[in-house]
Order: structure tokens, then sequence, then C-alpha cells
DNA sequence: TGTACATCAGTGAACGCGCGTTCACTGATGTAC
DNA sequence: TGTACATCAGTGAACGCGCGTTCACTGATGTAC
């Protein structure tokens, strides 16, 4: 839709979208405990019980930020399915970079709310992929969580800025690196 | 020091320990970023302008909890360091979920007071142990890198319970498996 | 051994702030006829 | 095409709460002589 700059419809017009991408800046600058509503109501704009109405509380809204997530993690991780599956794990770790807000929110699961359908809808997807790719690869039942620990743990690793800075520098790069040490 | 149930003295004795006695409660029950110097002056069993006497503030304190982390995690990484290094890394997991609060603070910098000599030397204790063990095992530059990641990927993942059951009731079994995959 | 005094640890009242939540409301939209 | 009405989205005032921080204070401890 159309919108003008200075206009301020009664009506929105896509306030459940202006939220989220709210609470993506606000968690990128705050952490994901960092946030409250009536700080993501301003950032879109509106009167602060404005957000309530779409996702009724925090959790709601960080629920919402976690299945996105997984959704574009699936995405991303089904981009690269057909090809090796180190370029999957590079994939993973691409993705936590580039969507450093939803990947902090996806895995704390004590900040969602519990037995939301479409969280674990996307989490089974994305899961379902990282389990079919490893098992592609490899005969070892352990194989699959290996591979998403090594991942997971790089990534979260870059993210704090745990690591040196040559390989803070080039993820992808580092990341294939290290895949390629436990998938030869 | 001996002291009386109900006495209160009005000096603690050791407040400075009782805080972070008291932070390791509180980051328990609501993670690192939902603790108050209130509440932990009231677990405590002081007033609520005790503990800023010893800290200054909450970074000072999570700063504190993050430093001992790391030498706890120092000592468990030493204790194993004669052994095979697929121990030491068994030893990381589980100081992760017996240390959990430790733990969860020690890797959110954001959360800490910057140049911390106390933090950066117990950190820099810890790494060394893990570069070095790693160097005994791999001549690939990579290796500890890598070593650490699934390490710490493996110990997030439990820790939010993002893996199957079998895997959560016993870490170390499932801890000791990748590692040897890693490093067969 | 006793006394005086400096230092330190913890107190409790006060403040201003941002928060979540509630609620009666109002403006906009969509639908039935 | 027009009108009436139900529904929905967002408003803004109000509330009580826990928080961090400040500050003058007081009780306890340690040390000098």
């Amino acid at each position: 839709m159309t919108r003008f700059i200075g206009m301020s419809p009664y009506h929105h017009g896509d306030l459940r979208r202006a939220v989220l991408d709210a609470a993506v800046a606000a968690v990128t600058e705050h952490g994901p405990a960092g946030i409250s509503l009536r700080d993501l109501a301003r950032r879109a704009g509106v009167s602060h019980a404005g957000p309530v109405h779409h996702f009724g509380d925090k959790a709601g809204v960080l629920t919402a930020l976690a299945a996105e997530g997984f959704d574009l993690l699936a995405d991303a991780l089904a981009a690269e399915s057909d090809r090796d599956f180190v370029e999957v794990g590079v994939a993973y770790v691409r993705f936590a970079i580039e969507h450093r807000a939803h990947f902090e929110v996806m895995f704390r699961p004590e900040l969602h709310r519990e037995d939301d359908a479409a969280l674990t809808a996307a989490r089974d997807r994305a899961g379902a992929l990282l389990t079919s790719g490893a098992a592609s690869v490899s005969e070892d039942a352990m194989a699959g969580v290996a591979a998403w620990s090594l991942m997971h743990g790089f990534a979260n690793l870059w993210l704090t800025g745990a690591l040196r800075a040559e390989l803070q520098e080039d993820p992808d790069k580092a990341a294939r690196a290290i895949a390629r040490i436990l998938f030869p």
C-alpha cells in the first residue's frame, strides 16, 4: 500500500509488519530481553497500546519473530540443499549473521509462547532440512547433531565477537573450513 | 565465618560473595538480562543499596560473574588437559551444564564492563587451554576453532532444550560421541 | 590494656522514570440490503 | 447507488509497580598511641 510521509492515518495499514520490523531493530540494539512493547509502538509510530492489539504481549511479538526466523532459515537452507552439505552449513552461519535479531530470538524458548503452531511448524521444517542433509553425507546417526552443533557454535561465537579478527572478517570462509574438517 | 540464622549483624561479612551467589540464582531463574540489583539485595538479605557498594551497577556484578565463570571453566579444562583432548571437550559441555548461569553470562559481552582485568585474564587462560589442547591433536590451524565451535554449539543447543530427548538425558555421552567424529 | 578516631559497610527514605495493563473511546472499513 | 450498521484498529488517559540512583546517616571495625 502507498503511504505518504507525514500522514498519520488512523489505521496504520500493516501494523503487524511494522511492529515486527521495529522488534528486529530493537533486538539488534538491545538484545531480545531488552525490548518493551512501548518502545516498539514508538518505533512503529503508533500509540503505546497499538501493538497489544496484534500480539497481546511481548512474548507474542518474540514468538512471531522466532517463527519468521525459522521460516527464513529453512528457506536459506533449502536454497543450498542440492549442493554439497558443507554449503548448507555455511548458509546456516550466513543466516545467523545476516538475521542476527531473528537468530538470537529463535533459540530462547523462555521468551516464546509455548505451543505456538506457526513456530513449531517453521522450526520442524528447518530441522528436517538439517537432518536430511546430514543423513545424505554420513551414516553416523550423530552426524546431524555434530553438524548442527558445529555451525551453531561457530555462529554464536562469531556473533559474540569471541573469535580471532581474521575469522570475524570472513565468516563464510571460516565456516566452510571448519565444516570441511567435520565432513572432509 | 560463623553466622547464626536470624541474626542481622550490621556488617554482612561477605556481601560480595552473597551477591554473586544471589546473581547465580537470579540468572538461573530469569536469564542474564532479567536480574536487578534490588532483587539481588533482597536475595542476599541486605538493603537495596548494599550491592552498589561492592559492584557499582549491574554490569559490575555480571562482569565479576563472567570472570569467575572463565576461571571455573579453565579449572575444569585443566583438570582434563593431560587426557585425550576429547575429554577436554566433554568437560567444556559439562561445565556449561553444571554452571549454566555463569556460562550464559560469559558469552554476553554487551552485559560486561569492557577492559576488566580479571575477566580478560580468566578468559585468556581458558582460551589458551583450548588452543593448546587442539594443537596437540591436529595440525590443522582451524582445528581449535572447530573443536570450540562444536562443543560450544552442543552446549548451547543442550541448554536451550533443542535436542532430542535421549541426547538431553546423557549430555556427556552425546558430547563425547560428536567430539569423536571431529577427532576420530 | 584502654581510649580516641578514622575508615568502611550497610541503611532507609526519597526521587523520577519507563514499564505493562486496563478501559472507555473514536475513527475507518467492510458488508448487507 | 446509497445508507445503515457491525466490526475492527488504534487512541490516550490512568493506574500501580519495580527499578536505578542519590544522599545523609549510623553501626561496626581496625588502628594509632
